[in-house]
DNA sequence: GTACTTTACTACATAAAGTGTAGTTAGGTT
DNA sequence: AACCTAACTACACTTTATGTAGTAAAGTAC
């Protein structure tokens, strides 16, 4: 998959428009999970690994690289870590967690009132 | 792949916290990409396809599947749309785009640097 | 009311992406 | 110098996604 570059034709888009760069590389398997275990701070390959359910090192490589690529981590001496921009996408982020709580909610909502239709 | 529910395990945990339920869905190619076509209220299943780069309409009958099936969209007589918590997952990532113009002019920068070095 | 369109899909062969396991390589330890 | 361990790479296999063709159902034209 070539890398998705805003101002590029991406997939999604072939005049470049950076917000369908950004949902063609978000949409890749377990970049947000590697963004999102990247909040806190540097992690190395292997703690990587272990925290996005033991992704293969093969794709573990290929979207580091990516990501490295898109300026969104970096390495260093300990293992890779945000960038400031990779940051701030977090921050951007971040409120999906509060969001998926509600969401939550919807499915549980959802088996109540299927249990009312049962009586 | 199976659908991640918030509370059962999915890619990325075993004990299915809601965030991470959501990370796999979203991280599923095109899954962004329907929601924020859907931001404006109802398509057809011909005009989503058309935004979606011509995404085949095996993969997008399996993806407006999974994001009805995971309350996200809903179907009426004009096309598909998205439901209350689907519009306020939109309301919660839309803030990418204006991040996405910054992460562009993190590429126009490095490319700059790289002029400078070339002198 | 039947022939023609259009829309919304489904089927299926092909291509691309992701997995899992087995190496390899490069630093540090004994 | 032999032995670890972490960080990868290689590769065969499986799963996903694509692209094209075909079908079904609803609307329109005559």
């Amino acid at each position: 998959m070539s890398l998705p570059i805003p101002g590029s034709a991406v997939r999604g888009s072939k005049t470049g428009k950076p917000i369908m760069a950004l949902l063609d590389l978000l949409g890749r398997t377990w970049c947000l999970g590697v963004i999102w275990q990247l909040r806190q701070g540097t992690l190395s390959f292997s703690e990587l690994q272990l925290r996005c359910e033991n992704i293969s090192p093969t794709l573990l490589t290929k979207r580091l690289k990516e990501l490295q690529q898109t300026n969104l981590i970096e390495k260093n001496l300990q293992g890779y870590q945000l960038t400031a921009i990779g940051f701030a996408l977090f921050q951007v982020i971040a409120p999906l967690s509060q969001w998926s709580k509600l969401w939550q909610l919807s499915f549980e909502e959802q088996s109540m009132l299927q249990e009312s239709e049962n009586e």
